[in-house]
DNA sequence: GTCTATATACCGATAGAC
DNA sequence: GTCTATCGGTATATAGAC
């Protein structure tokens, strides 16, 4: 039995995933100008009017990947933030929820990379209200945790930008740890299954200093 | 007095420099395929035919212009590696190094962002050595506290790629602060003149946690 | 070294048959 | 919905005068 009465306005075809999915590892891979809407199509295994007829045009075809994998994000981080727990505790369910959400769909943090470098030039004003929102979450979360006198006193922005950027490097490193061993360069970079979120929550919560009693700097 | 007999083989006249900066500057605006000759060649108040004549080629200019910010991010390093401090100092030390060169020439945070979303494509082999080497060194450093006992045990390179992913995104942010200013997203993004090194050093060295006798988590 | 003009290829987008 | 063929614009790069 067939649903044929759908309560979004998206049609939501096999064909139109393939292309959002093909098309994410180009912008990934090439960037929004760098990508050519010829390769997407080629990849999605569709012909170039077909993507035409589906997406609209490739700013369009952009905007739709990008809200796609902020959808992906969001849900990640509804169940990290839905428990009644301590800021600190919620925090560490918040970057485990970014790091596996970042692992899981690894385009994602290289679009971001790329659209932060680009001060967010190919950006509807729609996806970056979704791309600000979750920053103002996380700095929401933080700035609890530094009333309730369970993190000390940090900037929340300056923070969460130190914490979501290490979480997208070290999620989007994985293609430049394979060049680099290509040509010979022998640096142990992380592997794709390396538990980031855990190595995060730790540095963030507690740095790298050795514990000393009565340390004042 | 003319000096004509220089050791190197470079000419690195004025017009040279001119173009090497507006490259810089499109490169990091719009991305290596996304870059327009015509554009970098206007800024540079330069002939596009010239340009050619000077650099070669779009790939030549792009290495060219990386070959050089690595120079100073290099220049930057030097004098904060060369004290015979403790590791701890000297990574202050680097971190307000790379702080302060990241800040004075923030072309290079954004492409470099770039291009490690882009896995290296568009980078010579010359060049991606250049950016694994400053790893490495910053990477023996903490590796060296670690041995010393003055940090904890921690994997050198992730922490590396927290430490200066962190910098970079903290040093890149400004585009995207004033872009989402413009929509009305009120979000206290530092500004261009805030130290983030001083920032970086405290959260890398101490976290956000609040200290407590006997933690054990 | 510096310019104008142009070759050549590519790319985003569409027309129109089925 | 899906295809082939192609238009029109634009991009890198160069030829050749000065």
């Amino acid at each position: 039995m067939k649903i044929t009465t759908k309560s979004t306005t998206q049609p939501a075809p096999t064909t139109r995933q393939r292309i959002l999915e093909a098309a994410s590892s180009v912008f990934a891979a090439d960037g929004f100008g760098g990508a050519r809407v010829d390769e997407i199509a080629r990849r999605a295994g569709v012909n170039k009017a077909l993507l035409y007829y589906h997406v609209g045009n490739k700013q369009a075809l952009y905007t739709a990947v990008l809200l796609r994998n902020f959808d992906r994000v969001e849900a990640a981080l509804a169940d990290a933030t839905a428990s009644g727990l301590s800021a600190g505790d919620r925090l560490s369910g918040v970057i485990a929820a970014i790091s596996r959400v970042l692992n899981t769909y690894p385009d994602h943090p290289r679009i971001v990379l790329r659209e932060i470098a680009a001060g967010g030039n190919n950006l509807q004003k729609e996806v970056l209200e979704r791309m600000v929102g979750t920053l103002a979450m996380v700095a929401e979360l933080l700035a609890e945790g530094v009333r309730n006198r369970q993190f000390r006193p940090t900037d929340p922005v300056m923070t969460h930008l130190a914490l979501v950027g290490s979480s997208l490097i070290l999620n989007a490193i994985g293609p430049l740890r394979d060049r680099a061993a290509e040509i010979g360069l022998d640096i142990p970079f992380p592997d794709d299954d390396t538990d980031t979120g855990a190595f995060l929550t730790d540095l963030i919560l507690h740095g790298i200093a050795t514990p000393r009693t009565g340390e004042t700097t």
